[in-house]
DNA sequence: TACAACATGCGGGTAATCCT
DNA sequence: AGGATTACCCGCATGTTGTA
């Protein structure tokens, strides 16, 4: 076995080891398609990368009830479930997505609310009582991509052909969409092709040159798999719910990395998104047939392959593209700060180091990998900075993601974004500053405390405020330390005390500096012992439950009360 | 036994570098 | 200089395994 020196993401396991937790109610089902392939609306396309209506309504009601209709946003939408799940539960949802396919499946669900029942029917029972082949042929023909050329056999390619002319006739746009769409959604279906990670897995009766016999299930005829869908969207057009979508979803096609920037300040409440896995599946590929049938050529494949977040090995450096972009914003600071935090990521850069040795060393099975890895963080860094400036106070992010291994290197994709991500609750108290005119440098605004945190900070009448590690936050008074902050995030109660014990070094060093010092613990866990503990030790002043900090607006002007108001006498 | 947000590999073309 | 060799990029593909 190589020697790897593996401290970094150890490092990283440690810190976080105590905020990993398992939920049963979340498995395999629920953040994958699974749960969703038989559900109305959802059942239409099926979107593989897709989380269920499940996840999202797990979410809603672990966010709790709120009096006020929520901001949804998913950055990532795909074929839109956080939106549509959403707005079924009352709230407002914003949706961003770059892939054509996902978008044509959100336009199919405005146009469920639009579309006119009766026409739709009569356009059905029309295409039901006649055979394709009598139909007229027209003048479509498939517009192949070079690995989407023999998908479908000579019936089906003709049918298809037959079926667009057929729908072209429909002078109802919105009948007309939805029957484009129910095509669109079959493809896969009635190919010899299937979806399958990567690329397209293709059947042995396909007459391309395979060295694996693979065997597709079952393709079905043209004829029968565009009458199952159009049924399965008449059935579900019968339970659309007036206007709901049209209403209270927007939807942005693009991509986030680009419109992420336009959103407002702190107007979402909450984002539930699944973001690309860093695992080389390629989307222009799988969804070829798609994207072939919505008239993209080779040259707009590949350009939309370099539009989308790096995931692949074929994906370049946004790196110039997006400082271009935020200098042209006038927000440098929010692109150097990104730059900072990516390049203070160990475990990252450690993960990078072996993965370029091993290519140096031809060990790698593609070279492309580390720029693949590398690329994958800095956008997504990109997109968790913005965010958490558009997030608003209590408001919180859920994302699914995965690790990924590499030449049996694990990358820990959940700990580095967590770590890009944890600086929420020092926000809060500049936040807080601010609101209450307590900071006296002029220079330093909200915009720019948005864009980069400030290490220290001046606060009025000599008063300044450090943000560290040991302790997390400190106050002082002229030379004098007079409070400080330890922020303990891990939910798990076996934890609770050892990470009180860490705590209890800071707070002991802190009375040593200055007797008068009042040390604040936050942490999201408290059991009896600990409290028991606390007491005993009387090193705390007073203790936080963090999610209540984040949630409970009674709490959180408590919190600062007791650190502005008792322990610091700023007020 | 089919199915997977799973994991790893290969061939061909071109640019870069080496060698005489 | 220019032919030979190597490195690298790009596009496309197959192999493996746990689970329901």
């Amino acid at each position: 076995m190589e020697k790897v020196n593996l401290t970094k993401r150890d490092e990283l396991y440690d810190k976080y080891s105590d905020k990993l937790i398992l939920n049963s109610a979340l498995n395999r089902a629920t953040v994958s398609f699974q749960n969703n392939k038989n559900e109305p609306f959802y059942r239409w396309l099926k979107f593989k990368e897709g989380f269920s209506s499940n996840l999202v309504n797990h979410v809603l009601r672990h966010f709790g009830n709120r009096e006020k209709s929520l901001q949804v946003l998913d950055p990532f939408a795909g074929s839109g479930t956080t939106l549509t799940t959403s707005i079924r539960k009352g709230h407002h949802a914003t949706g961003i997505e770059l892939l054509p396919v996902g978008t044509a499946a959100m336009r199919a669900r405005l146009m469920a609310d639009l579309v006119d029942l009766q026409r739709f029917e009569i356009h059905f029972n029309g295409l039901k009582s006649t055979s394709l082949d009598k139909l007229p042929k027209g003048t479509y023909s498939f517009p192949h991509l070079r690995i989407t050329e023999g998908a479908f056999n000579g019936e089906t390619e003709a049918a298809i052909s037959k079926y667009v002319a057929f729908i072209d006739s429909i002078h109802d746009e919105n009948v007309r969409y939805l029957f484009w769409f129910a095509c669109l959604a079959i493809l896969e279906d009635i190919s010899y092709t299937s979806k399958d990670g990567q690329y397209l897995r293709w059947d042995y009766r396909s007459s391309r040159p395979l060295k694996s016999k693979y065997s597709k299930s079952k393709i079905y005829s043209f004829q029968q798999a565009i009458q199952d869908k159009l049924q399965i969207i008449l059935n579900d057009l019968r339970k659309r719910d007036a206007g709901k979508f049209t209403e209270n979803v927007r939807i942005i096609e693009g991509s986030c990395l680009d419109e992420l920037s336009t959103l407002p300040s702190e107007h979402f409440d909450l984002v539930v998104t699944s973001p690309p896995y860093c695992n080389r599946y390629d989307y222009t590929r799988t969804y070829a047939l798609e994207l072939a049938f919505l008239g993209y050529d080779e040259e707009k494949v590949k350009k939309l392959r370099q539009r989308l977040l790096s995931s692949t090995v074929e994906n370049k450096t946004k790196k110039d593209q997006l400082y271009a972009k935020y200098a042209q914003l006038n927000r440098q600071v929010f692109y150097d700060r990104i730059l900072e935090s990516f390049s203070d990521q160990k475990a990252m850069h450690e993960v990078l180091e072996i993965l370029n040795l091993a290519r140096r060393e031809g060990r790698l099975n593609n070279n492309n990998i580390p720029g693949m890895v590398e690329n994958y963080f800095f956008e997504m860094n990109i997109v968790i900075h913005e965010l958490s400036r558009i997030l608003s106070p209590g408001g919180r992010v859920y994302m699914v993601n995965d690790n990924v291994q590499y030449m049996g290197e694990e990358v820990p994709v959940d700990l580095i974004l967590s770590d890009f991500a944890e600086e929420r609750i020092k926000t809060l108290l500049l936040e807080w500053l601010f609101d209450n005119n307590l900071i006296k440098e002029p220079e330093l605004t909200r915009e720019a405390v948005y864009q980069q945190l400030p290490k220290s900070c001046d606060l009025v009448k000599d008063f300044r405020m450090y943000f560290g590690s040991e302790p997390d936050v400190s106050f002082y008074h002229k030379d004098e330390l007079l409070a400080v902050i330890e922020i303990k995030g891990g939910t798990d109660a076996a934890g609770a005390l050892e990470r009180y014990g860490a705590a209890t070094k800071s707070f002991q060093h802190s009375l040593e500096a200055s007797k008068r010092c009042r040390n604040f613990y936050l942490a999201a866990v408290f059991t009896p012992e600990l409290e028991r503990r606390m007491n005993d030790d009387r090193l705390v002043e007073k203790a936080f439950d963090i999610i209540d900090i984040l949630d409970e607006p009674e709490v959180r002007s408590e919190f600062f009360t007791e650190v502005f108001h008792h322990a610091l006498r700023l007020l």
